[in-house]
DNA sequence: CATGAATGAGGTTTCATTCAT
DNA sequence: TATGAATGAAACCTCATTCAT
């Protein structure tokens, strides 16, 4: 049945593409993601037909790796809600930190009108667990009337903006993680009870 | 300081280069800028050498607009920090409402690679007395060892995704905007006395 | 002298062959062809070696099956020599309005300028049987002095338009055949005893 | 005003693109026709948006340039129909030999599914005169119940293939010519009175 | 100074063909 | 023998920039 189509040749595409999208945003050229794949210029669209389908693809391909990373190192005793939540940001931060080409490639491609609503969809889709777990522990405001999207999005803006920083100050970082999280946790969590 | 001929032309660059970019992100064309303002595609570049030229030159357009927006409309008499706060939330939220295409202009340029860090450090000193105005009602961390840029970002982030929201549903904007408010305020703001 | 294989196999490759060229002109992929013939791509080139090789084969296969039919539906018992020519005239148009797909394809694969001068030798020497059939009522001018392939070239042209029309004008087909026929007939046959 | 654009290079980009068509068929590349035509590839679509927009804007010029030459040579003083006819008849015959590149091209042009039915009823509407000039002497058949178009079909089919076999043999040029027309003037012209 | 024609490198994508399996 | 993954040379087209007018 011939050679199958190799599983590695799609890995370092996908590699190669997240490092020349985050390099040089997403008008990086299919020609040097092939080159630094290590492929021809036509294997690439063997395993993505089209440019904005490596696009997407990779998008979800991320999206899951950093929600894997999330939930994989798994909760210890369960403690309070706070400590639980700590925990969760603490795990999306580390993924950020550790995964920085992934991190600002992401970050590009999300701003860049081709990746679908479909595609971002299905990356909604990919946490309900997450979603549920997060729950328990906001901010009433934030669970009716049609505001979780919103106290979501906060949520996100506060922990970019929290890589963004302990990425560029290293040694800081433990201090900006802490921080972000307490400014997090003022912003959208539970009062606690007096 | 008179520019050679026409400061009429410029604007009109600069205006149509908002919304090129506001509608197809910075890889609009040179060409299509030119003729939606009604100059030749080489007179373009007579005001800006090159392209990122014209980039730059923008970012820093929209950024003191989007100042002198904030502290145009004065504080009211003043009355308590945090009143005093959340004017400026207001007029930095109502800008970026009222200012779609600028706002979306912006966010995509700043994204982009080719802003230099030049420029984004232009555009920081451009508001040393909003900094001073904002200084006086912020938790006492973000006012030491250096984290106060960490505390501006952190503002900005959560005004930012306020916009977003706020314009994408023009009939809960207002609250929204109270929302994201209050938000803000306990994650940044003095703890106010017991 | 049998083929390696499979017979079936290059029938389905002919066929396939035959409606993408119709639809898409000779510039239709091998990979579309391959496809459609329900075999992979490479194996296409186990049976023609390249293209081009495709492409004559095809032509000189449609060119023979256009004339099987012409002679296969026998001559009826002989009338006069312009009934007879009728029939032969029908026998054609007919092929062509009942084998549209076949007519398109080798119309398209006559101009390509890829069928070969062989190959349009081969597709003459095919058939003799025919030009002894027509020779009886052509006009003398036609005979003499190696006018007689401009004569078969006249014919084919006329007989060539009159499908076109007739396929596009189902309703009125026989009314055009009929009046293709006489055309044809006053322009090439002998002329009629007063 | 800057440059203005240059008649010469359309002329020569046009002159460039029938001679590759007239060779390779439509699939000649724009890369080959530019540098024929002694232009920058980009220069080409300056001057013609799309390839398709060259080949119907070629198709129409190369009409415009038979149609001019077939009634600019104009008709003797009028004698019989049979005549006048045979006037116009050598005129189309004699462009075609003196123009077999243009000849070549616009046959293959005419065949290539990329020629727009607007283009081809423009093409049509440029000769209403010549048309009034053919009707007269023509068949009443062919005047009745919408056979017109066929038998202008017919007329240029047998042209056509005149043309092809003078071109070939120029020896017998003439005589293949006349033969032509005799052939013609049978299938398609009016009876003439006993 | 303003113009817009000219440029050619570079973008994405297609495709006939080869060859490891 | 049949397969289909791999290839890289084109194909068409875009674009920032230059420069003659």
């Amino acid at each position: 049945m011939a050679r199958p189509k190799s599983e590695d040749k799609k890995q370092a595409l996908l590699e190669a593409a997240t490092a020349a999208f985050a390099q040089s945003g997403v008008a990086a050229s299919t020609a040097v993601i092939a080159r630094n794949a290590g492929v021809a210029e036509g294997t690439l669209f063997r395993y993505f037909a089209t440019k904005d389908d490596l696009l997407n693809a990779l998008y979800l391909d991320i999206k899951a790796d950093m929600l894997q990373a999330l939930l994989a190192r798994p909760t210890p005793d369960v403690t309070t809600p706070k400590e639980n939540t700590r925990h969760i940001w603490n795990n999306y931060i580390d993924w950020g930190i550790r995964n920085p080409v992934r991190h600002k490639a992401i970050r590009r491609m999300a701003l860049s009108e081709r990746i679908t609503d479909a595609t971002k969809q299905q990356a909604s889709d990919m946490y309900p667990e997450l979603q549920e777990l997060c729950k328990r522990s906001v901010r009433e405001v934030f669970l009716v009337g049609d505001y979780q999207p919103f106290g979501d999005a906060l949520f996100l803006a506060l922990a970019e903006t929290t890589i963004e920083f302990a990425r560029h100050e290293p040694p800081r970082a433990q201090a900006l993680i802490a921080l972000g999280f307490e400014a997090m946790w003022r912003a959208l969590a539970e009062e606690e009870a007096p």
